[in-house]
DNA sequence: CATTGAATTTAGGAGCGTCTAACTTTTTTA
DNA sequence: TAAAAAAGTTAGACGCTCCTAAATTCAATG
């Protein structure tokens, strides 16, 4: 009746992931890190890096030996990290989803905790997800008007909650 | 400059939430089903919960021994797992931020993969964030109009997108 | 009430991603 | 160019959550 069998635990999806290949959380999270940081001098290091994701320079190895392994970037010991071309196109979607997200946390006024926020959801959103709400931003830059009317909206209710 | 030194893996935010004593994931995943399972009969069983989960009940009996330390529910070996207060409550605000998140993506037309879009966002959502979002659904709720126009705003992008 | 079968627990192992501590390599400096 | 400092690596440990396999307890049946 309830079908409830098909729901899993936040564990169970993401070892689903896993076995079809798809990169991990912080995977991502390193990619995303390392393209941004590669803008600049089309390459970055070891310790820019994990400064740069506030973890130890220890961890950023091990990750970046496993995406070198992965064929995401090129990495000899010791060296430079510069990134693949699949690595770059991945890099730049991975930006792309975490602006996407930006955007729409700001627009709906939740500001406050963008940046946690951003992080932790963009792992978690589906493309078609990503592509509504892209799709939702859009439609509201293109009408102010109704963006306002909402965010007059969104005041009304926090001064009611204040009574 | 880049005031980069904020960020975090993934996994750095889930360990900070570890330090305040936060529920993981996991703990939420199960706790909600609990929630869930509970409603009918005020109780329910190491069997059925992993049977919902799709975990085997080795897991669920780990688990469930967890939250017992923590208070969220009431349990002796080979038992019947009943809720505390504190777990009932915890439950229903895990139950709502769940539905408000169904809503939203039923809303902007992210329906194929809803269910593992909503489990595996909800745990990555701030209050704050979670309030600006049901607004918007609210807002929608009561302007009719302006989610058609959105809505018709999303067809016409993806017929353009045909070509 | 003894047996069988279902439900549950325990024990132990695996992968992920982090850390610390100790070691190695590279770079800087004097 | 030799010594000191900085950067990077390796090894080993830990917690989380899952698993399998084996042991235990409970419930049901005859």
């Amino acid at each position: 009746m309830h079908k409830e069998e098909q729901f899993r635990t936040y564990r169970g999806y993401a070892l689903l992931e896993q076995e079809i290949g798809a990169l991990t959380p912080s995977m991502e999270d390193y990619l995303e890190m390392i393209y941004r940081l590669t803008e600049k001098n089309g390459y970055t290091r070891i310790q820019e890096l994990a400064a740069a994701l506030n973890v130890q320079p220890s961890s950023a190895t091990k990750m970046v030996q496993r995406l070198a392994e992965g064929n995401y970037l090129i990495y000899e010991k010791y060296g430079v990290i510069k990134l693949t071309p699949l690595g770059d196109q991945m890099g730049k979607r991975l930006l792309a989803r975490h602006n996407t997200l930006v955007e729409f946390l700001k627009m709906i006024g939740a500001t406050s905790h963008l940046l946690e926020d951003t992080e932790r959801i963009e792992h978690n959103v589906s493309q078609e997800t990503l592509t509504c709400i892209s799709r939702l931003v859009h439609f509201f830059r293109e009408h102010p008007t109704w963006l306002k009317a909402y965010q007059e909206y969104c005041t009304r209710f926090s001064q009611r909650s204040k009574l």
